[in-house]
DNA sequence: CGACCCTTTGAGGGCCGTCAAAGGGGGTGG
DNA sequence: CCACCCCCTTTGACGGCCCTCAAAGGGTCG
């Protein structure tokens, strides 16, 4: 029996949120604030490996991952799964479902996670009344499309080692950013070799091949779940990735 | 010289647009319709195989098109460039650069390409004074990760020639759903085999011997600039396509 | 201790990339 | 009107990256 990640609740009140105090997130206004507490129609828990609502379901709810990780995904025929991206804290997910009456892509839970949940249906009175949330939410939306647009150019256009090295630069980041990486600047790192191969459309056997690669040669370590960049600069070569500087984003 | 491929530039009154008359758009209020003539800015047309704007440019405006084909992509430092997506009329682009700063991957023209123009800077405007335009503008932006997510799949998870089927299957339903096939059941193809290797993550040469696999098994024929399905079923098939139904867009 | 999941490694093969070169069609200039 | 050029298409040969099959090793939990 594990012990129980004890990821806490996010709070009642929106204005106790121990998220938004980070320095990434965008400021909103009191008024804003207490519409979103409004808007908010409850918090979901949903334990390691669980899902957070499968493809094709009917769903009528949005939802902001408050802490833990997952991962947004779409299954073929053959059962072959492709992930699209990952989710971490802040991310928001369920707006395609508004558009196309039911899921098209399923949501599994990484490690516990805590969700704010909000109502599908209050979503046009948000952008009558709040513009602002509005504008916030079609810019969380297009940050998606971005992170989607990488990846697929990651798939598309990178081998195998540069894959991988994509994905470890761009996970490190986006943990760092929010607060996530300890002292030793390392991550935890909950992903499972098949999750990797599922992400960069590889096999399980040379993911794990080329994981060993790049360790060999010194660029990361992978241990104990946790994951430490030892050479940020090579990879980044290596992956021919291009730091961009990250602008402060909307919470929801 | 080619006979200017006259593509009429869209109409000064957005009331007389000849885009918005078609069933697959949404229907607009007079009052949101003579907003958005205002929010335009004007019109530009982009030549064949002319950039609409390119990576890493600063721009300042949002694009519809109006008529054409154009298409996003990113370039990696080796030069391989990868197609995130075709982008045919009602499609919106410039949207991620409002969040980023700049563009976070280029546009250009398949063939000559209309487009409608409107600032950046007027977004927040729209936002707070029509409401119903600003979730449009999610909805589009929901709809796009919507395709890049597809082709992410596509990529990521099916073979060469499941790709190929995939792109053609998409881009002809696409077109048709525009009123873009003749009566024969054909619409105009304007991507060289290279444009569609860039945007399978294919090479040249294998996405040659793709497509001619697939036309000797008579599942498509692409003659004088025409692609033509001859067993959409087989195609769907092969590439494990699943047709949702479509919906009305929205159009800006 | 055994079951299960994940990781790791080896062997062999196939899909697809690279290299090379010929063929076709349209535009341009002689 | 023909020659030439350029771009795109097409085909063959060969090799390599990555997939599949197979099996062993380690860690955790019942």
């Amino acid at each position: 029996m594990k012990p129980a990640v004890a990821a806490a609740r996010p709070p009642k009140r929106c204005t106790d949120c121990a998220l938004r105090v980070q320095t990434c997130f965008t400021q909103v206004s009191a008024t804003d604030l207490t519409w979103i507490e409004t808007f908010r129609s409850g918090t979901r828990a949903v334990p390691a490996g669980q899902s957070v609502f499968a493809e094709q379901s009917k769903i009528s709810q949005l939802f902001t991952v408050y802490s833990g990780w997952a991962f947004r995904y779409k299954t073929l025929a053959d059962g072959s799964r492709q992930i699209l991206n990952f989710l971490l804290a802040g991310d928001l997910v369920g707006l395609q479902a508004e558009f196309a009456n039911k899921a098209t892509h399923g949501v599994e839970a990484l490690t516990d996670v805590q969700l704010c949940v909000f109502p599908q249906d209050g979503l046009w009175s948000l952008f009558q009344s709040q513009p602002q949330l509005g504008y916030d939410i079609t810019w969380l939306s297009a940050s998606n499309e971005y992170l989607v647009d990488e990846n697929l150019v990651t798939v598309g256009s990178r081998n195998a080692e540069q894959r991988v090295a994509m994905l470890l630069i761009d996970l490190w980041r986006r943990a760092e950013r929010l607060g996530l990486a300890a002292p030793d600047g390392s991550i935890a790192f909950p992903l499972t070799q098949q999750h990797i191969a599922d992400a960069l459309g590889l096999s399980l056997v040379h993911t794990n091949k080329t994981l060993r690669k790049l360790e060999r040669l010194g660029l990361h370590a992978i241990a104990a779940g946790r994951l430490r960049l030892l050479a940020p600069g090579a990879l980044a070569h290596m992956a021919d990735y291009y730091a961009t500087p990250m602008r402060p984003v909307p919470l929801l």
